[in-house]
DNA sequence: CATATATGTCAACGAGACTGACGTAAATGC
DNA sequence: GCATTTACGTCAGTCTCGTTGACATATATG
């Protein structure tokens, strides 16, 4: 006889909680960039530019070689969207003093509006989430979340 | 006087907390798909084909026009790696016989252990954030991310 | 029988990832 | 002072995977 409570099927249990995970995270992911990316598509930029338009906003001054070890990936990918955003005045190059071979990546207005366009859309899609969810929920969701994130990259 | 104390600067705390947010769900999700691409690599597999194999897998005898609606992506695009899959023998697509214009799509053998196999890693990686963050914790990262998926898909 | 639906396919295009190699400027170590 | 390393940029070529628009076919439905 098959077992059909679930507590005498505790592994089918688990399989289906990791399964429904996965596709919370699938989800979540692909409607949490479908609004960035709608509005991205208007500046003739995608998801590449967003990325660099985010992280450089969040830390005005970061140098190329941080940019890349937090998108993981490659020189040649991140050198052709900044090299865009540069040319079209969405950030600037400033060499760092203290190094000339490093430049200081940041905003410029232009970037900086665009960049709080879409964050503000991301942002107010978490905030409904966080407000509906309370306050317990949002630390569990922040640590589940950091727990799934490499090791040596949770700092 | 800027104000310096958190607590008298609630827009400023929010708006932190909901960059947080972001970026974590960034990292997150850059980790959760670094290790399965990895694996597809070596298949000659990319993302498109593991979302294919994946959501086929958990619901067997899905259609082309029930994917299409859970990837958000065209016809076009599906169309080829579904093709590919099915020319190497990973899916099998059967006529609905109620609907013959239909195509019921299933797993081969091949298709269900590459399934098991990008899964499993998946699932690992979930159990152990799920494991170190506890049962409560995992109840509230559920509900945030249901409620950052639009309102129509989170039936 | 007309219309709608489900699927597949063709052509063309663009974004964004990759590798590998090479060049330059600047910093650093001995 | 010179060799090595680091930071950055760029060239050439490749691949995946997303897009649009048009068209074809089979089948179901009113």
């Amino acid at each position: 006889m098959v077992q059909h409570h679930p507590r005498a099927n505790p592994l089918f249990l688990r399989e289906e909680e990791l399964r429904q995970a996965i596709e919370l995270l699938f989800y979540a992911y692909r409607d949490f960039t479908g609004e960035p990316d709608a509005i991205l598509t208007k500046y003739g930029f995608g998801r590449a530019h967003h990325r660099v338009i985010y992280f450089v906003g969040r830390n005005p001054g970061i140098t190329v070689s941080q940019l890349l070890r937090i998108l993981k990936i490659t020189k040649q990918s991140l050198s052709r969207v900044l090299s865009q955003l540069v040319r079209e005045e969405f950030v600037v190059q400033r060499t760092d003093s203290d190094d000339r071979r490093r430049r200081m990546l940041s905003l410029m207005p232009k970037g900086e509006e665009l960049e709080r366009l879409l964050t503000e859309r991301q942002s107010r899609r978490i905030a409904r989430a966080y407000r509906e969810a309370g306050a317990e929920a949002v630390e569990g969701f922040r640590t589940v979340l950091r727990g799934i994130i490499n090791e040596e990259d949770r700092r």
